[in-house]
Formats: C-alpha cells, structure tokens, sequence
DNA sequence: TGAAATGTTGGGGCG
DNA sequence: ACGCCCCAACATTTC
C-alpha cells in the first residue's frame, strides 16, 4: 500500500526519465503520478533563459511530452508563478506529494526554499532529490571543511568518490495516466521559438530530449579513445557536444559515468574516458564553487578584480559578437556560435580572452552573449568560464595568460579545416596567411579574392600592442 | 588549458 | 685540424 494516492513530479532541468530520482520516488510513493512543468522564466532573474536555451527548452519538452505519451502518462505544463502553478495542480488532482531534483543555482535556490516552506505549511509532503549532480554541493570539502577553490584538490576528493557513486535507476516501463480535470497549456502558447526562424543552423545541429542526448553519449563512447588530443581540435567532432543534454538534464551526469566507464575496457578508452571524466569534473566544480559563492554570477570572486576599470566599446563588442574583428579563429568561433548555438571549448577561451584582455571589455558583456546564444548556456559553467579567462575567479588564468589567435590556430587548426568552415570569404588564400590575412602581400590577397577592409575586416586591435596594453592594466592591478 | 624574451647548446659551414 | 660564427632547437625566465 502506497503512502500517497497522487504525486505531482515537478520537472525542471531533469527532462528524462532515466535515472530520475524524482519520478522514481513518486513512482514508489504514490499511485497516480502528474508529470508538471512550470514555465516562469522571470523566477530566474537577470538570468533568465536566452533565446538559443528556449528553443532548446521547446523541443526538449516536446521530446518529454513524448516519451511519456508512449508510457501512459503525459507531461502536464503550466506557466509561472511556480507555487500558484504547484497548487493550482495540488487542489486539482487531489495530490498530496509533489518531487522535484534540485538545483543549485542562487535564484532557484531561493525559488525552491519557498516554494518548499509555503508547501509544507499547505500540508503537502516535498521531497527534493539530487539528480543533476554527483555530489551535492557542500559535501567535497577540503581538510578544513571549507569550499575548494583550486580544480586539481577538488578533483581528485570528488574522484576518490565517484566509487560510491550509486548506479543510475532505470526508466519507469509504463507510467500511470494523468487525471483528465488537470488544466495545462498547450507548448506552442509559450512562445519559446524564434519569431524570425534563425534556429535552422541549430536544428541542423542538434537533437534536443532524451533519446538525442543518450544517442550522443553512445556515440561519444565509441571513440572516447581519441578525446585526450582530439579535445583541442575545432576542426574536428571529437568532444562530447553533450553540454546541452546535460544542462536540460536529458542525460544526468552519474549515466555518463556508469555508461563511459563500464563500456570500455581497452587503455586507450579508458584514458579517453578519464580525461573526459575531468571535464565533467569541471562542471561539478562550477556548480559547487556557485553554491559556496552565488554572489559570483555578477561579480568577480577574487575582490582584487573589483576595481578593475573596463573599456566600453560598443563597435569593438559588435564586432566580435557578429565574427567581424578581422582576426579569423575568433570570427570563426563566433560564426559557429551564431550559426549552431554552440562553440569548440578551446575557441571559447581563445575569443574570451580576445573580448576581456586584447580589448579590454568586461567579461559580463561576454558572459551575457554566451547566455543568449548558447544551446548548453549554464550559469555555473559560464560565470566559472568566463572569471576563468578574466583571471578573477577560481582557479582562474594568472593575468598574463594572454592567448594568442594566431598561434593558436596554427597549433589547434593545423589544416587550416576550422577556418575555411566557417570564413568562406577567405577560404582561397593559403595556408601561410589564412591564419593572419592582414599580412599577406597584396598579391597574394587579390589573388585570393580577399580585399581587407571590404570582403573581410581588417584586425579591430593589434594583437602585440593590445597584449602589452593588457599585461599593463593587469600589473597595475596588483 | 600562454607568449615572448632571453639563455644555452650543438651541428655544420667555412676560412 | 681547428676555431669561429651562425642559427635552429630547445630550455628557462619573465610578464
């Protein structure tokens, strides 16, 4: 005999139903399950979803709407205020236990605690459950008990860990229906797609739900092997892409363990696999180091940075939100930003640490292109990225750590593939110059078809002169 | 998950 | 044969 007649599992960024602690637990608890999810952006603040995370979001609850079709079910979606929404479904199904899998992030935190609070005053049972990370943040501590601030510590405790780690619960086989009184709104009245369709470069892209993200993953393990080099390589699909899979939570984080580490046995996969592994490590660090910090969305978490005085330059940022500051692994990662709604990790600090220390403009400006544009745009993952390359968060990059576009794309794009991809109006000049076109001979230009200043820009800062402008600001901040 | 400047070494050309 | 120079390759230091 179940303790409850009905349960409400509140769906957030846990859009799947395999290892979902949430379901699993009004599954086991009650005997009419309702599958809710609230839209109320406006409960995220200043960071509420941009436009790349919403079409996202659009299809990943059409892709959850499906699957539970399939088992039964159907997922039930309402619009904000969340608790008005909550107890709009409570008094219409007679419930008495709403499950969620909880987040981390300081708006939704906040959210959560009186939602949770006004719930249990109603008289409704609550049971939050961690889905979205390995570990709930505040328990990697270091010998102190305080937050680690530095990767390598941090990691290593969590990865002596992850052997306790529990296996991922296997998904419902069928699902009981939803009772037929239960007001919902249908997904198109949300609006979340583009009014001007820019989004084909993203659907060309990606498979947003469950079935793309566990597609994704399988595929990644099949050549794992290659990831510890082939990580660095823009030119190439060698990375993971499951960024946004796991941000929606389509997939959590413990599958991608179970599934990477208990399919390969071969050394070379498993090196893959670890390496791998460190980068989802990374973003277990992000979310913790956020939990510890909430202040650091908006603020740098080194106070040292507080001072720091930034250039504004709307030409400067238009021009390297378009891809147009003349220097081309830049405008190329910030083409296939545009175009896919995703960019290569390394091309990502590369144009970070154009924008914060070649031009000097402040990293939110940064942080908040990433945040619309970006499918896998997380706040714990952009705020640690972009302090990262700044120099003024956790871990972060000392402040003469300048990347150079140039060298950088002669190492990383050996082939010249990454550029050519995504700056066609440079496609034919070769090799030797393709990487800084403003320093080839004329000639050599016409030859090509690239007149700079008109088919191409020419460079919005010179790279040797804004290096030594920045080590200055930086020297003086100390 | 840097780059540039500076320092060191060693092979080879050449008088 | 020898010393000298050049310079690429690598190592170290500095920002």
């Amino acid at each position: 005999m179940k303790t409850h007649r009905t349960a409400l599992v509140w769906f957030r960024r846990d859009l799947r139903l395999t290892d979902n602690p949430a379901l699993l637990h009004a599954l086991a608890n009650a005997e009419r399950v309702v599958p809710l999810f609230v839209f109320a952006p406006e409960e995220e603040q200043q960071w509420a979803p941009g436009a790349a995370s919403l079409w996202w979001l659009h299809h990943s609850l059409a892709a959850l709407n499906g699957s539970l079709r399939k088992l039964g079910s159907a997922l039930v979606l309402q619009t904000g205020p969340s608790l008005t929404a909550l107890r709009r479904a409570l008094r219409e199904t007679d419930a008495t236990l709403v499950c969620w899998n909880k987040l981390y992030e300081p708006a939704a935190l906040k959210r959560d605690a009186e939602v949770a609070a006004a719930l249990d005053a109603d008289g409704v049972s609550v049971e939050q459950t961690n889905g979205t990370l390995l570990f709930e943040p505040g328990s990697i501590l270091n010998g102190s008990k305080l937050p680690y601030r530095v990767f390598t510590p941090f990691w290593r405790t969590l990865d002596k860990e992850l052997v306790t780690l529990p296996a991922p619960l296997r998904a419902p086989r069928q699902l009981p229906a939803i009772p037929r009184n239960v007001s919902r709104v249908e997904l198109d009245t949300l609006e979340l797609l583009p009014k001007i369709a820019w989004d084909q470069g993203l659907a060309d892209t990606w498979t947003p739900g469950e079935a793309g993200a566990l597609k994704q993953l399988k595929d990644f393990g099949k050549h794992v092997a290659a990831y510890p080099t082939g990580r660095d390589r823009p030119d190439r699909e060698e990375t993971s892409r499951l960024a946004p899979h796991l941000h929606f939570g389509e997939l959590g984080p413990r599958q991608v363990v179970a599934t990477l580490r208990h399919a390969h046995p071969g050394a070379a996969e498993s090196r893959g696999t670890e390496s791998y592994l460190r980068q989802v490590g990374w973003r277990e660090f992000a979310h913790h180091l956020l939990f510890h910090f909430p202040a650091t969305t908006d603020a740098p978490l080194n106070p040292m940075f507080a001072k720091q005085k930034w250039r504004r330059s709307r030409a400067d940022l238009r021009a390297w939100q378009r891809g147009a500051t003349g220097i081309p692994l830049v405008d190329a990662g910030m083409r296939e930003l545009w175009r896919t709604g995703w960019m290569h990790n390394r091309v990502r600090m590369i144009v970070a640490s154009l924008l914060t220390k070649n031009l000097q403009i402040h990293w939110l400006e940064g942080a908040h292109w990433f945040w619309d544009t970006l499918v896998d745009a997380d706040l714990a993952n952009n705020t640690l990225g972009w302090q990262w390359v700044a120099g003024c968060g956790a871990d972060a990059a000392p402040y003469y750590r300048i990347f150079n576009p140039v060298l950088q794309a002669k190492r990383f794009d050996p082939l010249r593939g990454y550029i050519r991809q995504w700056l066609p109006e440079l496609a034919r000049l070769p090799d030797r110059w393709i990487h800084q076109p403003w320093t080839a001979p004329d000639a050599v230009l016409k030859h090509a078809g690239v007149e700079l200043g008109v088919t191409y820009p020419r460079p919005v800062v010179d790279l040797g002169e804004s290096r030594n402008r920045a080590l200055q600001v930086y020297s003086e901040l100390r």
